[in-house]
DNA sequence: GGCCTTCGGTGACCTCGTCACCGAAGGCCG
DNA sequence: CGGCCTTCGGTGACGAGGTCACCGAAGGCC
């Protein structure tokens, strides 16, 4: 905590140093473990987190218990959605959890809004943050409705595979990140398998052909 | 226009006179006929809405020319989430189409971002509207995943429907409300006729029971 | 009346979700 | 080590929902 971890936040670079000197002393940074829940439907939470390492994964459990993964936060962006739920006190239905140990930003309440009363750029930091989840939450609606799920399934692949293309994962868990039903998810990724575009084994998927994935997760 | 409409708009009844006498002195209130795009990809708002009449639907398009629709503003709601793109000079890629004539205050983006930056109470108030239009983005997103079509078409009827009963649309522009195909709702539809729950002619859809339709809707 | 566009109905077929099972893999513990 | 339990994944059958192709009916417009 003796370092600025202001000066490693990308958005907040160009930031009158007022700001960052308001930061600096008004917020804390706190380390979570990976599977924490950062927030969720019984937490009541009292601060904005900027994420500065990590992944927290955000996903709406449903009342017959199944769950779909809305978006992922990753280090560099904010939380502001669950946090306008704080904000404007509002009881939250979706919960985050820490993908990996994460890192993070948390500003109390009072120093949010006296930011947000203060900086016009901060103003902008936290709009500009509003306006492109619900942008991707617009495209996730899009998605979901309307694209075919062998094409979504090929884009989550990637987008979820490391560099080593190992993507140690269950079925099920991937049945939850496309809202659809692990017996489907099987299934395709047998299809995959047969074209030889993957190899499973149990809990992992290794992506043996990246560019035939990314071939089918372009198809229009 | 010569009357005060910040009265009657709920959501500024408890306001500071501050916030409300900049309101009236800097905005000004326009009247859209039905059927006008009140924003789109292609158009460059610089006002945040306050609609105090009529319904503003928001809908996305896509590349194939299908379409969905989102949400819809009514009176007395703000329409902040796109604001949020013009404030972050975010480009868009979803439209808002008025349903009714809508009679809207419209707020210059310079006098938002001074009532933002000097009310507590309107930073509350903004915040909200994120909230629970997010918290309701949550809710479709699992609804489109997780609910039966017959249940959610049986909702939207009655969401829908006016006091009469009497819904004038049809059957594409319910499938486009649900992110579904016409002749999914021609089928269903029919199936509800067979029953005696709507009455069907074209271009409207008469609800006949609307008991057997809420009970439908209401099966968990 | 003739023409054109929009709207809705239908059958065939495919994709996706659901249900019911079952076996295989791995962890744990005696 | 063997036995047991849980988690994971594979499968067949079937139902719900989306797609394609087509067609006739309703209404608007000369």
């Amino acid at each position: 905590m003796g370092e600025d971890w202001t000066a490693r936040f990308a958005a907040l670079e160009g930031m009158a140093p007022g700001v960052r000197d308001t930061l600096r002393a008004r917020s804390s940074v706190a380390t979570l473990p990976a599977g924490a829940q950062v927030f969720g439907p019984g937490r009541k939470a009292e601060n904005l987190l900027l994420l500065l390492e990590g992944t927290v994964r955000v996903q709406q459990l449903s009342a017959e218990g199944r769950e779909i993964v809305l978006y992922r936060i990753h280090a560099g962006e904010s939380c502001v959605l669950t946090t306008a739920c704080l904000l404007a006190d509002e009881s939250y239905s979706a919960e985050g959890i820490a993908e990996t140990r994460a890192v993070a930003a948390m500003i109390p309440r009072a120093a949010f809004d006296d930011l947000v009363a203060t900086s016009p750029e901060f103003r902008q930091f936290v709009f500009q943050a509003y306006a492109r989840r619900i942008a991707e939450l617009f495209a996730t609606i899009e998605e979901i409705a309307f694209r075919r799920l062998d094409i979504r399934l090929a884009q989550k692949l990637l987008e979820l595979a490391p560099a080593g293309g190992v993507l140690r994962t269950t079925h099920a868990q991937l049945a939850a990140e496309l809202g659809s039903a692990r017996e489907v998810i099987s299934r395709q990724l047998g299809e995959f398998q047969r074209r030889g575009w993957v190899e499973l084994s149990r809990g992992e998927v290794r992506l043996a052909d990246r560019a035939a994935l990314a071939a089918l997760a372009a198809t229009p």
